[in-house]
DNA sequence: TCGAGATCGTACCGATCGGTTCGACCTTGG
DNA sequence: CCAAGGTCGAACCGATCGGTACGATCTCGA
């Protein structure tokens, strides 16, 4: 029951409470595999309500795509923080991080890459776009405070380790790719660091 | 002109040519973005002749990922035959071919994977992971070949990175994604090709 | 020549979906 | 105590979509 018969106590908390309810339903079943009468129904809210809140189910669509962008990227961020100041002990719990979440059972691949590859409108591809700005972002401090030679190639790397890491587990092995890809990024980075390229 | 107006003369010259017609479009526009009217028109058949050659629209998606598959593959394994013996120019001729792939216009990322997150169907699904399969297959040759010291881990790592660049290049960098995999490929084959690892 | 069958174009069907409307209910602020 | 407004539930609407049916046309093999 996240909302009473009939109140105006609720601000801007409907909006949260509608966002976190829909969210899992439309990341199991694809944006399209939902109509809005049952996601109505999940959430635990009529219709014009929802629609006075998002306006369209494109608004309620991109909330939601921006909640989990900022989400996933807090976790990810929160647990390489939590590995302490080594740029090589923050990379291994980003893939640590990342191997967690392939092995949960709801794992689908990455919500914004899904839903850019269903919706094609211009603000999903922007979420999207801006989500993996996000780890690069957060992937090129790392490379940074390891002193790679150029900081901003290897978090490039790092980031396409990142996402193919995602897309395989997705697809194909859920179990080895966050490993496969971990050992390769550590590898990257190892290289990177030295002033002096080994070949 | 595809198909003249009654014929018995294409058992299954009928089905390549809707299938080479109507995969462009689904590409571009997604699987659910085109409707079985239009995919008709595109193609100049009619509706009755589609659906006997391919029972459901499911069944001609099917069709088309399967070909698709067998195309880019075929594509890939290709520029690295060409490429001589060397593993090396292997690796590097297929990081060419996908960065060529990522420049031309009408690129939006690999059309199983996307399909794979539009709809869910196990048939689809599956169509996906063989893609993947074909892929690992590829490039753990090119491991093989180069002498690594764990070729499977190699060529998945490949995998990640070929996958990685190949969304990356779809939402955020067309240009650089691919040499920034290819030199990440590179430095992965030369490390994993050396008896005792430097470090 | 003639029948079998593949095709076309169009109309049609049932279902679903996004979105709107409406009457009734309940809470809140004055 | 009462008006304002957020909410519900259900009905409703127009559009679209996947799939079918049908009569007409054309080609090919016997």
């Amino acid at each position: 029951m996240p909302v009473a018969k009939g109140s105006t106590i609720d601000p801007a908390c409907t909006r949260a409470t509608i966002v976190e309810a829909a969210m899992p339903l439309l990341y199991e079943r694809g944006l399209d595999g939902v109509g809005v009468a049952e996601l109505c129904a999940r959430v635990g809210v009529s219709k014009e309500t929802l629609y006075r809140h998002f306006g369209t189910k494109d608004g309620l669509i991109e909330a939601v795509l921006h909640k989990r962008s900022e989400q996933v990227t807090r976790w990810l961020a929160g647990a390489a923080a939590a590995a302490g100041d080594d740029p090589r002990d923050q990379l291994t719990a980003v893939f640590d991080a990342l191997r967690q979440w392939y092995d949960e059972p709801v794992f689908r691949g990455c919500a914004m890459l899904n839903a850019a590859a269903q919706h094609h409108v211009e603000a999903v591809r922007a979420i999207t776009a801006r989500h993996l700005d996000r780890y690069l972002e957060l992937l090129t401090g790392i490379a940074e405070r390891a002193g790679a030679a150029d900081p901003h190639l290897l978090g490039r790397q790092l980031l396409i380790l990142v996402e193919g890491a995602t897309v395989v587990a997705a697809h194909q092995d859920a179990v080895g790719a966050g490993d496969h890809a971990r050992q390769a990024a550590l590898t990257l980075l190892s290289i990177a660091s030295r002033t002096c390229p080994p070949a």
